[in-house]
DNA sequence: AGGGGCATGTCCGAAAACTGCCAGGATCTG
DNA sequence: CAGATCCTGGCAGTTTTCGGACATGCCCCT
């Protein structure tokens, strides 16, 4: 029951704007568009200075994703429920360019009728862009939402290619 | 708004039983008899291996109190919103053998409407004995309350002698 | 004397509201 | 008649709201 708080922040840029992320004691916490929904609003954490691995890691990570080149994720530790977590461990499995329904989510978590629920939680992602939570769609194939606004939601999935 | 954790713990004997004293990383963050109400609970944090300046202070300020010694308090460091903490900073002005009403305590802080809310506060003070609690009584004399039980409320004011 | 109402800050439990859903059926198009 | 659209109800986890209950005491009314 250790309630992690973000201990550092860092300003980080990218082609769909700038983003703010933010490390706890054990790893990345989260990382968000500056008028994002549930933007967690001005931290008073010290920024970092540039020596940070973590924050480095996630920069450099962010950076290889836009670019299309290979990366390797930062350690996560994205605060919430065990539910949210359980939701954001699986987003981590859907592969670029193969976006999976909310429903095949909840499905796959063994809560066959919990995918309205699971979208709520999708949408608490505090990892924007490295969780993909962007890969998710409706049923029907359309956007449904996303945090970031639909506009960025749909760069990203035309971004990644595949069965958009 | 930093939030305090304990960090440590020491186990501690009384006439009234044995109590738990826990310390933040500022000072003395609690000090609860083991059936008392409000008791936070087995703590997991470790256990003082009696090096610990604060909690060492801690017990010898609770043996001479109740063997009738003068002592000085070790740094206080309670958890609690603004209004609990200033009612209980107060506390520590009732002088032993002096005690006083809920609604005088109430008026001292320019707040002579909120004696109902100031008991609450005072039912919910952290640091037992230490931090005299157990010093207000109702405004007919009557001792309406205490955490630890009325018992040790009234043996700890009988000790204290004075106009109980 | 005794009873009822009110002020005040906090916590706690219950209940309602809110989601980045989806399947099924009704309604609306060519 | 075959789709495309729209509406409806039920789903499950989380968040927000709300109503009491408190370690009281004064005032007003019977």
């Amino acid at each position: 029951m250790t309630a992690h708080h973000h201990i550092l922040q860092r300003r980080v840029d990218s082609p769909l704007g700038p983003l703010t992320a933010a490390r706890s004691a054990a790893g990345l916490s989260g990382l968000w568009f500056d008028d994002q929904k549930h933007h967690p609003g001005p931290l008073s954490v010290p920024h970092d200075d540039g020596s940070d691995p973590v924050l480095r890691a996630t920069a450099e990570a962010l950076a290889a994703y836009f670019s299309g080149r290979p990366f390797t994720l930062p350690p996560l530790d994205p605060a919430g429920t065990a539910f949210q977590r359980e939701v954001w461990q699986a987003l981590l499995t859907i592969a670029p360019g193969q976006p999976a329904t909310y429903g095949a989510l909840a499905g796959r978590l063994g809560r066959a009728s919990a995918a309205r629920a699971l979208g709520a939680a999708v949408g608490r992602n505090p990892i924007s862009v490295l969780v993909p939570c962007h890969r998710v769609v409706g049923a029907d194939g359309s956007l449904t939402g996303y945090a970031g606004g639909l506009a960025r939601k749909k760069a990203l999935l035309t971004l990644e290619g595949g069965a958009a």
